[in-house]
DNA sequence: TGTACATCAGTGAACGCGCGTTCACTGATGTAC
DNA sequence: TGTACATCAGTGAACGCGCGTTCACTGATGTAC
């Protein structure tokens, strides 16, 4: 009722909607750098200007994707931890991590856009800062959860925290809602680094010739990560 | 003698060593996609079509970008090794490490050009291949010694490697000429998506306003997926 | 309920730009005798 | 050493393409009285 109340309000809000899909779609064949407002246009059988009424400019167009697209990560993970049971901690770490791999196989443009290089001449602005945090802030709940509950076993002789790095972990602690300790909040930042960092290597070509048994390996690093955080599976 | 005889040849593979510096230069102000012949043969001061002498294409300047990008990391790597003390072992995976995010900073588009989003319409040939695993053979070498010398001190209830991975740490094993073990092999490969992982997160912008002190942070996540392999420092 | 006016959506033409690649050509440099 | 020919480097014009963005405009949809 309150959103969409006119027909002429309604009508756009749909527009907007479905070139931001036409978008995504052309994201999905040519990548950021192919994404042209003028294709957009095209396929909404629309003249290129009329695009003007909805987007002021192609880099608000990518910003919106861009939002998109961290919001359907962040969701992706959220939907994965909820159909883990509470008590499962180690479980819950898994599918955080398994829930972003088949989010960014599925959708591996809209992944590059996001986690890949950045595009050149596109500066994204402070509005994409909170949906960015998404999937990371699920990820701080578990880890916090876990170290609550007294589930985190640390590996042993890991090197310390070094106390000049206390600010920067408060810092993330405060962005993202962890009520982790130093180290275990250190550490999980550490394994979320190796997690992107795994999923990129699949997706950028770099196991190409050499990972076959794509899945099972991914579980065997996530895993292996999370003995880094304290984890036990 | 036998290379660049002619003053021809000689002129020729100058001017060829020039373009691509002045590619490179493009690449790192434009990126990739910014990378275009014409703008190569302007700076040059010659006419456009003039470059087709030296590429028969953009891709094939793209590919010559690519290999000599993997060169540099890889040789910037076996620099940092060899500075290093040879038993040493964990010494010497912080600065294999750091030559890798070193190098990263201080070529950031070339960089992404290797290991960020894959530049789209463009299909990296076979030659890149060798090139690629320049590095990651340094690393084998790494660990493998390490291994070899007994300094490796494996973390306790680290996931065990399952069989059906052994395979392909086989094949790992082979295209990098590494000697270690199935478990270390495979850990020593999730370690190495962790460094890159934590090199992209950082070039790419998603440490901004997170970390302040990178230097330490980067040396203390390095020290800590170090653990996962067996290093202890 | 009906009219007058304001708002908005979409058009079409245009500006100015850059790109990769081809092709027939002029000169200069090298090679064989 | 000198000439005749082949090879190569670079020119300039052109083809055909796509892009983002602006602007004055026509109609249609909404709003206020």
């Amino acid at each position: 009722m309150s959103a969409g109340r006119t027909a002429r309000e309604r009508v756009r809000a749909e527009l907007i909607r479905e070139m931001t899909e036409i978008a995504r779609k052309q994201l999905a064949t040519e990548g950021a750098t192919g994404l042209s407002l003028r294709a957009v246009a095209r396929e909404m059988g629309m003249v290129s200007s009329a695009i003007y009424r909805y987007f002021p400019s192609r880099d608000d167009l990518l910003t919106t994707l861009i939002i998109d697209g961290y919001n359907a990560v962040g969701e992706a993970v959220e939907r994965a931890v909820e159909a883990c049971p509470p008590g499962d901690h180690a479980g819950r770490w898994l599918a955080v991590c398994r829930a972003v791999r088949e989010w960014a196989l599925a959708h591996p443009h809209e992944y590059a856009l996001i986690y890949g290089s950045p595009v050149p001449g596109y500066e994204a602005p402070e509005e994409t800062v909170p949906a960015a945090l998404r999937d990371t802030i699920v990820l701080a709940r578990v880890v916090s959860e876990a170290e609550a509950a007294g589930a985190l076993d640390p590996v042993d002789d890991l090197p310390p925290l070094p106390s000049s790095l206390v600010p920067d972990v408060d810092r993330a602690r405060v962005a993202v809602t962890m009520t982790a300790s130093d180290d275990v909040a250190a550490r999980a930042l550490v394994a979320w680094a190796g997690l992107y960092g795994t999923v990129s290597f699949e997706l950028f070509g770099q196991f190409e010739n050499v990972i076959g048994n794509r899945d099972e390996y991914f579980d065997f690093g996530m895993r292996s990560l999370g003995r880094l955080i304290g984890f036990k599976s």
